[in-house]
DNA sequence: GTGAAAGCGCTAACAT
DNA sequence: ATGTTAGCGCTTTCAC
């Protein structure tokens, strides 16, 4: 039913051949007939067919990302910010993304080995980095380009953009310290991430630097989910001394905490300081709006997309690594008034070699 | 460099029909042939190349979902639930999603039509629906299955989804009323949705059945987001008499809307009663806890992707249209304790016939 | 029960 | 500058 570009060619009474050369823009094709050839495409609406070219190029111009849902709800907006900055500029690059949500384990594994066994897509992005990740020794041996949001300590050579999360976690501690806080209490991720270790380790130095000293039962690990934040802040909550401040790993979870509080009546920025991680928008909009480290997740969609493309086109890339710096977003959480930041508080974005 | 059907067929001196039907389960090939064939393939590590089936088979075993993202910021959680909806039931059928985001408009046309013409994917899953859609026309003149999740005025006959939002939001209201409020004011969303029509119909139907006026002064209308929400309550704030209570198109409203209250320094659910439509996760975190009303987004998701695929491979539907009834979800927000439903408030999650 | 051959729609190496 | 031919990897007649 469709138009072939058989149909475009015998309309033009020419060769498939030179129909094919003629759109593609090669250059062994007379002005003239690449002029008519355009226009009556274009008039019969031909569009080539995928899997035909496909086939033949052997390339899906597919771009493939498996989300690594960790509880039945999925919602955290860090993934649909971060899925819409890879598909925008993957749309501009004219690819496609192919998509699939699967809890880490075997199901992750077969759809990553699916996609790669059928040629199903050109190169994946990788998101939610493990401390031990086998994607990236899977993926390297099977030659399929891959590009990942987050670091690893399997190895350290594969493309990727980093947030220095430890970074982003000192500067946080600092501040809140400045604010007069020593009982700050951390509710962590799940330790086989790697942002779990980088964040809890900026945590501790943020501590160290202000000579406070680690108290182990003010960290609580939990899953980074709402829900998560709320159990973990519970619990703190009960502790006498109550820890003064209490940081989430990432914004939903310093938003269940923030909900602790406030069920517990305390008035959050005056009874209790609570900060997060990631900058997603709900916490502009809680009250009081939440202290955060933000990292710009749309962008880094965006770049990580156009790593990947060009990896699978085989051009270099001038950076395979990438470390962001987060910027601490002071806002109400913590009982800070607006007020100009320390100068190692504005820690602007900014790309830096590794 | 990957196994092909041919590898398979010489390793075991076999033609590759014979590979080919063993593994596709055909009856005419001998029980013990089969059971070696599919063996070695397995052995050998062999998956089918999908371009090359489905340039034969003329299907991609591929699902369209492409998102009206309506700002920059994409990240209404309501579209990540129903994305994985779709997704979980898509790939225990073997199919597989391709996603892109696209505000309404020229974009989002290019998207369907290159997609459509390029036989990219098997059909659609729409999303979002307008009350004049060309998505509908469009896709039936082109004969590419789709199933909607929402309704149009375009046409009633179209395979779809839709949740009656205007008993949901007529519940609502004979709630309200209940608890003593009769200045109830509605946030609605963009009038060429479906659902904003919808929606505000129930409202105002509400109303009617409690003899409250309707005052067109205390409908905003807004776009879905918690900005707009935020916006919005501002506005319906500084009324006086002020509105005793608001209702949000969507929970992400009225959060936007708590926020406008709370940095009044209303306390939510003594001061003022929100409410909202969706039964987003977040809403369970508000402080106080959102009332709602809830559409099971994720059951939703799957079950359009399971008419979606039925449609595909030509099997009948036994219901074409569905529509669900949506549930009265009871929180703090609006001042209500917990407390038994009234018969009509239950409204249990049904499917009806229209 | 198994194999040979055609063809899905396209691109590219090789003529002319 | 244009056409002929082969082939990407698979499924499916049709013959044996």
């Amino acid at each position: 039913m469709p138009v072939t570009i058989r149909d475009v060619a015998r309309t033009l009474n020419l060769s498939v051949t030179t129909v094919s050369r003629a759109l593609a823009g090669h250059d062994d094709v007379a002005e003239a007939t690449r002029q008519r050839v355009v226009e009556t495409a274009r008039e019969m609406g031909y569009v080539p067919s995928h899997a035909a070219r496909q086939l033949r190029r052997q390339r899906t111009e597919t771009i493939g990302l498996i989300f690594p849902t960790l509880g039945s709800r999925f919602s955290d907006p860090f993934f649909s910010e971060f899925m819409a900055g890879i598909g925008d500029e993957a749309s501009r690059c004219n690819h496609d993304l192919l998509v699939s949500v699967a809890p880490p384990g075997e199901e992750e594994e077969t759809t990553y080995k699916r996609w790669v066994n059928s040629r199903r897509v050109d190169g994946f992005v990788l998101v939610r980095m493990r401390v031990h990740d086998w994607r990236i020794q899977y993926l390297t041996e099977a030659q399929v380009p891959f590009v990942a949001f987050g670091r690893s300590r399997t190895s350290d050579s594969f493309p990727h953009i980093g947030v220095d999360g430890g970074y982003g976690m000192c500067a946080l501690v600092e501040h809140l310290v400045t604010l007069g806080h020593h009982r700050i209490a951390f509710i962590g991720a799940p330790s086989a991430l790697t942002l779990a270790q980088d964040r809890l380790n900026g945590y501790r130095r943020g501590l160290q630097a202000a000579e406070l000293p680690f108290d182990p039962t003010l960290v609580i690990e939990e899953n980074l989910t709402r829900t998560g934040g709320y159990r973990a802040a519970l619990t703190l909550l009960q502790y006498t001394p109550r820890p003064s401040a209490i940081i989430g790993a990432n914004d939903l979870t310093a938003l269940g905490a923030i909900r602790a509080a406030q069920e517990r009546q305390l008035t959050v920025g005056r009874d209790i300081a609570i900060a997060g991680f990631d900058g997603i928008e709900a916490g502009e909009h809680t009250h009081p709006p939440l202290t955060t480290v933000h990292q710009p997740v749309y962008e880094i969609g965006g770049m990580v997309s156009e790593m990947l493309i060009r990896r699978i086109q085989r051009d270099p890339l001038e950076q395979e690594q990438v470390l962001l710096k987060p910027t601490l977003v002071v806002r109400q959480s913590c009982g800070a008034a607006f007020q100009p930041l320390t100068k190692k508080e504005e820690g602007l974005l900014r790309k830096t070699h590794r």
